[in-house]
DNA sequence: CTGCACAATGATGTGCACAACACAACGAAG
DNA sequence: CTTCGTTGTGTTGTGCACATCATTGTGCAG
């Protein structure tokens, strides 16, 4: 998780850790934008390394649904077609209730301070709506809501398609600005409804806020896509 | 999408396929128990691969918990902890049942037939209990069951975790020769009854039965491992 | 002008030699 | 006899050169 606690251990596990979060967050904040195509080349001249361990990590991010290598032609980060996308913000649905219920624990102090520091950025946001701290933040909240549960099973599987599929609803959200304001707006009544669930201690409550709003994340989703559509 | 629907293309994303299939088709069956050592150069021989697309595999075979790599010491097949092991079965037993509430559908004629196969295979080792045949059946109905959902994202998850555990409850399986022909009349009676729900139309049944019998499973394996504990 | 054969280009995939690393066996000092 | 340093051996990790593949641009025939 945190693999920058030691000050510096050139380890081939931790550049391959560094390596492999790190393009993992630029495709999900839309660094790399669905379809794009990543040059193993360059990537590797970035982290001052050879091609082969570089595509030990590509052949990782492939292995999680985030790049697609084709012989002859390129690496690209994988696009989701809209009907796959619904299947998995189903079991996405699913598996956000079932954080509430499987080992769920209530925050601990230190926590309780992310939650706290995430709701200042959350309201900050509001007043200055931007798109890349918008993603950033996002992605920050729902790690945090992970360390909720203490099935790890449960919560690799929750990050592994919210990596999978957020990318594609922030896409849409970025491709009319006009929106992001209101989607700025609903997440951060996200925040509170949730931080006020859970400071009752009512875990499931929180769950089925996430729920809720995964869902209705989707379903604003394709409106949106049907009304901006060219 | 299908890329085996051509007879054969000896390209290298089949030779991954094939090798990563083949190896982890071992790991499950424990022709590689947890805590075995895979040779690189031997894999890569018996394929008559170099090492590197082999290294290929292994680190695909990492990704989904079922290798573990360490630099200098060897390439080795993890084991889990019991305690890791129980969250992992207590999301199976979740995501079971939402195989019978997410996209499940009625089994098609081919389906019906492979189901058929598979119950009379039951029936023939109930009369001869072997453990090698029981351990490819026990796969087999599983891979058979996760058809009846068209969710892939789930028949993903559920896939890998069953790989990643089921392993484990074999391994307390074969340790104890004594209960295996319980085991086997215990499974043929899941088959049986999962079957029986089947013909009547009734999916969700389906699923509460086999969620049952992996619950059940998973119970008996803590009490066997609790008697025959060295 | 159109259509096709073909070479040129650039990408991923592969093989091989070597470096980095961990562990064990060994031997000398105490 | 114990203990620590050292060396030997086998493993995974890395770098590089080349093979293989898909695409594209180009030139010639129609």
């Amino acid at each position: 998780m945190n693999t920058e606690s030691r000050d510096f251990t050139p380890s081939a596990r931790d550049r391959f850790d560094r390596m492999h979060s790190t393009i993992r967050t630029r495709i999900c904040l839309l660094d790399y934008a669905p379809g794009t195509r990543l040059s193993e080349e360059a990537l590797a001249a970035e982290f001052g390394v050879s091609r082969t361990p570089l595509r030990r990590v590509l052949v990782r991010l492939e292995g999680e649904g985030l790049l697609h290598s084709v012989h002859g032609v390129g690496t690209f980060v994988t696009d989701v077609e809209i009907s796959e996308l619904a299947q998995t913000y189903q079991l996405r649905l699913e598996l956000a209730e079932l954080t509430g219920k499987l080992g769920a624990v209530t925050p601990k102090e230190e926590l309780w301070g992310e939650f706290k520091a995430l709701s200042a950025r959350s309201k900050a946001l509001l007043k200055a709506p931007d798109a890349r701290r918008f993603a950033e933040l996002n992605m920050d909240f729902f790690i945090a809501l992970l360390k909720l549960t203490t099935n790890e099973p449960l919560r690799d599987i929750c990050e592994r398609l919210y990596f999978q599929t957020t990318r594609i609803w922030l896409k849409s959200v970025f491709a009319s600005k006009i929106d992001l304001a209101d989607e700025v707006d609903v997440f951060d009544r996200e925040v509170h409804d949730i931080l006020r669930a859970l400071e009752v201690g009512d875990l499931h409550a929180a769950a089925l806020i996430q729920r809720a709003h995964i869902s209705m994340s989707f379903t604003r989703m394709l409106n949106g896509a049907g009304r901006s559509a060219p």
